[in-house]
DNA sequence: TACATTTGCTTAACACTGTTAGGAAAAATA
DNA sequence: TATTTTTCCTAACAGTGTTAAGCAAATGTA
């Protein structure tokens, strides 16, 4: 009886169409233009057919946030195993971490809530810190490494980790809302410069 | 002939009471419910009459983040001239960026484009920084007076600058979509922490 | 006072949006 | 072949931003 499972796998193609199409839109228009119909009209079916793959459009973006959560720790560990020392793999994750911000920019909007995008993601509170368990896991690795060489007490890790985040997040959204001044090669540089401030001072 | 006074008055005052409204709306429902028939329903007007005060819903937005704007630097000229020392300039600097997020959250929202509303603001580049120019000049000079007081050459130092702002407005964007342990509380311990390391980095 | 014009404002409409209900056609099962 | 199930679409509802047309009252002019 193969014709079930093929239905079955048909059926998650067209949600995974879907998925990407919505990626798509938003990617060359940004998520303003994502709307249900045109998401439809591109996959080539009516829009009633999408709510029988999403409860609605929110649950189609909280999909999209959570894969670029799980792209975005992905890339972040590759990257961390590729240096040895503390300092070094340190810098790689900022550098991993921006290049995604920049590549990937629609599934940063979708993640953090910016550029005109709204997903709470129905759960309120606890749900929200989830996505970032696993991609701050590897950073506090990379800040406890360093801790260790520089036979420091790790009680305040996750301080200069928070901060480390914020730094990069915030020189993102303001580079994408184009309030720094010089744009984006300069952001990096003022990154690279706050990186090692904040590591000499760790 | 007061007459036409009053009735520019009046016009003023209609207008007033749209940007109002709109700013009242996204403080206790957020700017997903700002709509323009909801204001009109308000101000007991019917939904044409806002077209006579602004070209579209977008310049609403853009009045209120240009009023957010200037705000801010009004609160942080007066906090900077409370402090004599440039360290508690900046960590004055600091504490009154911080409470003016979450004081005016919605208009924090729409100055950076976060928590779902967009305001791209008709100017595509340089309009965008133009904002922030006062604000960023208050706290530039804070960090000159640091810098001489440190006896260092003043030529990098917008790369603090940025750096600290960046800093500011991260952690604020990452605790209103709520991605920091601890919240706000937490939050806020972070920024002077993480403010001090790079003061004494500077 | 009588007519013309401007002003202030509203209703109606257009083209969208997310979402749901009802039913038609096609496929699978008996 | 007949019946049931699956698949999918059209139509509709309530909402969005925005524009056009027009009504009625206030104003200016003869």
């Amino acid at each position: 009886m193969g014709i079930a499972e093929r239905k079955q796998r048909q059926r998650e193609q067209v949600k995974s169409s879907i998925l990407e199409t919505a990626q798509d839109i938003a990617c060359q228009e940004g998520w303003q233009a994502v709307s249900i119909r045109r998401i439809a009209d591109v996959i080539e079916y009516s829009a009633p057919i999408i709510y029988e793959h999403f409860e609605n459009k929110e649950a189609i973006l909280l999909e999209l946030k959570q894969k670029g959560f799980r792209i975005l720790t992905e890339k972040l560990l590759t990257a961390r195993s590729a240096q040895e020392e503390p300092e070094e793999q340190i810098r790689a994750l900022a550098k991993t971490y921006w290049n995604f911000a920049f590549e990937h920019t629609e599934l940063y909007q979708v993640m953090f809530n910016i550029g005109g995008v709204a997903c709470n993601g129905q759960g309120n509170d606890g749900d929200s810190r989830v996505h970032m368990r696993n991609g701050a896991t590897v950073m506090a690795d990379a800040f406890r490494a360093l801790a260790a060489k520089k036979g420091k007490p790790k009680t305040d890790i996750y301080l200069t980790l928070d901060a480390f985040w914020a730094l990069q997040h915030g020189l993102i959204s303001l580079t994408l809302v184009n309030k720094i001044n010089g744009g984006k090669e300069r952001a990096e540089k003022v990154l690279e410069e706050a990186v090692s401030s904040l590591m000499i001072a760790f």
